[in-house]
RNA sequence: UGCCGGAUAGCUCAAUUGGCAGAGCGUCUGACUCUGGAUCAGAAGGUUUAAGGUUCGAGACCUUAUCCGGCAGCCA
């Protein structure tokens, strides 16, 4: 029972950071009372994993202090935007795990607002349309170092832009012939302060409003008003913005209408990816990655193809932290956390993605056993299934060795091994094709060992996954790699570019065998193929063709003995 | 020669109002195992960018320097 009129918030409750501690402090001090806060993608592109961290911290501060979460589209430059992205972006938030409920707007929804709140800054003489070009406004604005010139029609007077301004709405004036401007200073040391441009005039058709507007607020002017009309009490952008605050704030104090603040955090990068839309359209464009769905892009549907969980996701968005540092992340923490979120979820199936033949010489002709296998360790209730054998089955390739190097504890001639689930078998013999390569080996098995233990107790060092020829089903299986072969992309010698870092082997494509029980499962099927990592069904599979992904391999200590030894 | 940020372990981040510099990942050891996975245990790893100042006491506050990033679209 408590004595308070209003339930108070346990912020001990909340995680630390510079932007929940800075919200704590508006709280506690009586600047809002409330948090409402909004994640405002562009519709021009698709979403990206730098994008999950904004949704994560925009929508993860709202839950943690039991606050408001709008999705809201800025879509105020209709040369850019598109309807096809507004549903990726959509469907990208949702996949994610963010929940905005009915809170779904647009920025363009405002703009007759936005005009009205023009209208008010120009009769209080705060903006003026100037006939400028683009090439003179660029000219007069000064550089970084020294301060810009006055417009010629900075001191128009309100009647004139009014009339002006309201023409350039009715649709008079070609594009780029005026704009309209803030009146602030053309000496500023901040750039953006320098007679920022409000509005442009451009006719083009706008993916929702259609040709209702020839007129389009420029994205300073315009985030400020929608933030204030949803009501919404900490902007969170990424830190290119923050030069952009002190505009963001002038709008709202010269308008005296309710101000939200603004509060800056550093994009998300990571090595061995490049993370902007300009380069993977290059990479799209370019054939270099088939779609902005291709399981090696670190778009948001990318990685859904290749098979992460958005709890993945989330758990990679929560290590890397929030600190007003810029950093790079190294691309294993993401990996790491998808193993550990598959590791949990994903059931356990044999498959083998470069297969060896075997011959059980001493297995009867003809005979099929069914053997219990469990599906998942890690989670009991998964329960168990059957899996076929018989006397031919496909073995990994790696997982034989004619002349084994020091510690390689799996299948050689006269050694004796684990079938996974099956029996023991020894190595008799072995087949080799005109060029010697290895293409085929007779073992024997032990019929005591059914099921994978010896009863006289003896041991063996490996155990490895297999298929039934006769039963298995035939997959093209995808392996997938990091899409640079260096951390950085842009580090290049003299004359290159960052094409040349693409990683040839960012994909290398098999021919595999699966267990039958992984047959008719739908599209996007997480499975953990034993002892070869994480595999999920690509969207491309048919009825007669089965097409998976590798999502992740898991941790190999195997490879790190192979590659010590070199 | 401008303005605004930032700098703590290899990486990402912690470190109550100034009070013994910690965690996760990675690395290395070892244990265990019907996945050489998972799991468990242990270890190494730091002149907190530098110099000065305030203070009984500074990663934190002040000054200066260095390095890194952002800013001159009618993009967002």
């Amino acid at each position: 029972m408590s004595n308070t009129d209003e339930p108070k918030v346990d912020f001990s409750a909340i995680p630390s950071d510079f932007i929940r501690d800075a919200i704590k402090q508006d709280l506690a001090e009586g600047r809002f009372s409330r948090v409402h806060t909004r994640f405002p993608p562009e519709p021009n592109a698709y979403l990206h994993i730098g994008h999950a961290k904004a949704v994560w911290i925009d929508y993860g501060i709202a839950q943690d202090f039991g606050g408001l979460f709008n999705l809201r589209f800025d879509d105020t430059n209709p040369a850019k935007e598109e309807q096809e992205f507004v549903d990726g972006i959509i469907e990208d938030v949702k996949w994610l795990g963010a929940d905005w409920g009915d809170r779904l707007f647009f920025g363009s929804d405002y703009f007759e607002q936005m005009y009205d709140w023009a209208l008010v800054l120009i009769k209080k003489g705060s903006a003026y349309v100037c006939d400028l070009s683009p090439e003179e406004v660029s000219a007069t604005r000064g550089t970084l170092t020294s301060p810009g010139t006055n417009s010629p029609f900075r001191d128009r007077s309100p009647e004139e832009n009014l009339d002006l301004f309201t023409r350039m709405r009715a649709g008079e004036f070609p594009d780029g012939s005026r704009t309209l401007r803030a009146k602030i200073d053309m000496a500023s040391p901040n750039m953006n302060l320098r007679d920022p441009v409000m509005y442009r005039i451009l006719h083009t058709e706008h993916h929702r409003q259609g040709d209702k507007w020839c007129i389009y607020p420029m994205y300073d002017w315009a985030h400020g008003l929608e933030d204030s009309i949803e009501g919404v009490t900490h902007s969170l952008c990424s830190l290119e913005y923050v030069i952009h605050r002190p505009l963001y704030d002038w709008f709202l104090d010269e308008l005296n209408i309710y101000h939200p603040r603004q509060i800056e955090f550093p994009r998300l990068n990571m090595t061995y990816t490049v993370m902007s839309k300009r380069r993977f359209i290059e990479l799209v464009n370019g054939g270099y990655v088939n779609g902005y769905d291709d399981p090696r892009l670190p778009t948001l549907a990318g990685m859904r193809r290749r098979g992460y969980r958005p709890e993945a996701i989330k758990e990679f968005v929560t290590r890397v932290g929030l600190t007003k540092a810029d950093s790079i992340i190294e691309e294993h923490v993401l990996e790491d956390c998808v193993r550990e979120d598959l590791n949990k979820h994903a059931a356990r199936v044999m498959g083998v993605v470069n297969p060896l033949k075997v011959v059980i010489t001493n297995y009867p002709e003809g005979q099929t056993e069914e053997l219990e296998a469990i599906n998942n360790p890690e989670d009991p209730s998964a329960g168990s299934r059957r899996v076929p054998f018989s006397k031919v089955l496909y073995i990994e390739k790696d997982d034989f060795r004619e002349i084994p190097p020091p510690k390689f504890y799996r299948l050689t001639v006269g050694k004796e091994v684990r079938l996974r689930y099956a029996y023991f078998i020894i190595c008799t013999d072995i087949v080799k094709d005109a060029n010697g390569e290895v293409v085929e080996l007779h073992c024997t098995y032990d019929p005591a060992t059914k099921g994978g233990d010896a009863p006289d107790g003896r041991k063996v060092k490996a155990t490895l996954h297999w298929v039934s020829a006769e039963h298995a089903v035939k997959a093209e299986i995808r392996l997938y790699d990091n899409l640079f072969s260096k951390p950085d992309p842009d580090d290049v010698e003299e004359g290159q570019t960052w094409f040349d870092n693409l990683n040839p082997s960012s994909l290398v494509v098999t021919e595999g065998y699966v267990e039958p029980s992984v047959a008719d499962t739908p599209v996007g099927t997480k499975y953990q193929f034993e002892r070869m990592g994480y595999f999920c069904i690509d969207k491309d599979s048919t009825p007669s063709r089965l097409v998976f992904n590798r999502t992740a391999t898991l941790r190999d200590t195997w490879a790190k003995i192979a590659k010590a030894q070199g």
